[in-house]
DNA sequence: ACTGAATGTTGACGTTGCCAACTTCCGTAG
DNA sequence: CTACGGAAGTTGGCAACGTCAACATTCAGT
C-alpha cells in the first residue's frame, strides 16, 4: 500500500539547492519583484515548506546564493562578449553594454544584487557574493589595464593609480546608469547601448588626457562598508 | 471613571502621519536596515497597529512617503551647499559631494529611494517620489546649464543635447559611486569627497572637449521603466 | 545488515500586512 | 446648543510568512 503511484516523488529531491535557486531566478525574472517567499519556492520545487532549511540557514543566505548566481551570469555574459573582440577599447565597450543589458533585462535580479538587501544588521555581504562580484570587476580591470585607455596611458606601475581611477569611474558610471534605467528615472532605454557608448566614450577621452589620481588610501575593492 | 490619568493620550494623536514618517526615517538611520514593520512604527508612535491605515492605504504608500521625504532632504542639502558658492563649477562639485554624503550617511534611506522597492507589480513609481526626484535632478541640470562645463560649452539651443549628456553622465557617475560606497564594494569612503572630485573632474574635462551627443530620442527624465 | 548523517516532513509559534466592525472625538449645519 | 456625519483611533481576526523542534525516510560506508 505504499506507492500507489509508481516512482513519483522519490522523497529525496536530488538537487534541491540548485532547483531552489533556479526557481528564485525564474520568479525574479517573471514577476520583476523581489518579494517572494521562501515557502513559495518550496512549493514550486514540490517540497515541504521547511525543506529549504536543509540547504540554507536563512532566507538571507538563500538570497545571497541567488545574488551570487546573478554575478556569475554577469561575468559569463561579459566574458563571452569580450572574447569575440580583440581591441581592448572595443572589448571595454562590449563589456559595459553587456553589463547594462544584464541589469536592464532583469531588473529584480539586479536590484537584489546591488540593492543592499544583504548586509543589513552586521552590514557585511555574504562571502559568496563578494567573491563573484570581484570576478566581475576583475574582467573590467583586465580590459582597462590591457590598454583600453589608449597608448597614452600604458599599463605600468607608474600609472597604477590612474588606471584604478579609470576602473572606478567606468564602473560607477555604468552602475549608476543601469540603476537609473531600471528605475525608470531616465529613458527610454531601448538605446541603452548607444547611450552608454557615448557617455563612456566622452568620459574615456577625458580620462585619457587628464586622468584623476585617486586620493592615497583609496582602493577599488570590497571592505567593510559604512563609515 | 474615564480618564484616571489626566490628559494623557488624547485619543487623537494630532499629527500621526508626520510622526510615522519621522519614526520611519529614524528607524532607517538607526538600524541601517529597511526591514521594519508597519506595526513597529505604530508602536513607536504610541498608537494601535491599525492607526497608520487611516493615513496610508498601503505599506507601499508609507514607504513612498518616506522615500519622498528622503528626496526632499536631498534637494535641501544640495541647494544649501550650492547657495554658498557662486562659481558654477564649484557649485557642481559641492552638490555632488552633498549627494554622496547624503547617501553614504544614510544608506538604508538611499537604498529605499533607489533600490527599486517601489514599482514592483505595476512597475510605476509613486507620483510623490517622481516629483521630488525631478526637483533634485533639476538642481543638477540648473548648475550644469549655468556653465559648469566651462565657457567652451555655453548654454545654447545648439548645445542642448550635449548638456543633457553631461547631466546624465554626472548623475550616473555620482549615483553609481554612491551605491558602490554604500554597498562596501569600494572603499574606504572616508575620502568620498575627494574621490568624487577627482572622478568628476576628469570626466568633466573630457566632456568639455568631446561631449557625447545623446542618441536622438533619448531624454533625461522619468518614464515608464523596463522595456 | 547496522548505523549515522543527509535530506524531507509535520506541526507549532510569534509576527506581519491587511480587513471589518466598533468607538471616540471634532467641526459644523440647523 | 445640539445633533450628527465623518475623520481618526481601537479591537479582534485572518492568512501568510520565517523559523524552530521533533520526527520520518533514505543513502553511504563499515
Amino acid at each position: 500500500m505504499p506507492r500507489p503511484q509508481s516512482h513519483e516523488r522519490p522523497y529525496h529531491h536530488g538537487d534541491l539547492r540548485r532547483a531552489i535557486v533556479a526557481s528564485a531566478l525564474e520568479l525574479l525574472r517573471e514577476t520583476r519583484s523581489l518579494e517572494f517567499s521562501l515557502r513559495e519556492l518550496a512549493r514550486r520545487a514540490g517540497v515541504s515548506h521547511n525543506a529549504p532549511y536543509k540547504h540554507f540557514a536563512d532566507k538571507r543566505e538563500l538570497l545571497a546564493a541567488v545574488s551570487g548566481a546573478g554575478f556569475e551570469m554577469l561575468t559569463k555574459l561579459m566574458a563571452s562578449e569580450m572574447a569575440r573582440l580583440s581591441d581592448p577599447r572595443e572589448q571595454l565597450f562590449a563589456m559595459l553594454r553587456a553589463y547594462i543589458d544584464h541589469g536592464v533585462g532583469n531588473p529584480a535580479l539586479y536590484t537584489l544584487m546591488f540593492g543592499g538587501y544583504l548586509g543589513s544588521p552586521d552590514h557585511s555581504r555574504p562571502a559568496i557574493e563578494l567573491a563573484e562580484a570581484e570576478k566581475a570587476k576583475g574582467l573590467l580591470a583586465g580590459v582597462i589595464s590591457a590598454g583600453a585607455l589608449g597608448r597614452a596611458i600604458p599599463h605600468s606601475p607608474r600609472n597604477e593609480q590612474k588606471i584604478a581611477g579609470a576602473i572606478l569611474a567606468c564602473w560607477s558610471l555604468v552602475h549608476g546608469l543601469t540603476l537609473l534605467l531600471v528605475d525608470g528615472l531616465v529613458g527610454p532605454n531601448k538605446k541603452a547601448g548607444a547611450l552608454v557608448d557615448s557617455l563612456v566614450q566622452g568620459m574615456l577621452d577625458g580620462l585619457s588626457t587628464k586622468l584623476p589620481t585617486l586620493p592615497p588610501g583609496t582602493w577599488v575593492g570590497p571592505q567593510a562598508p559604512y563609515r
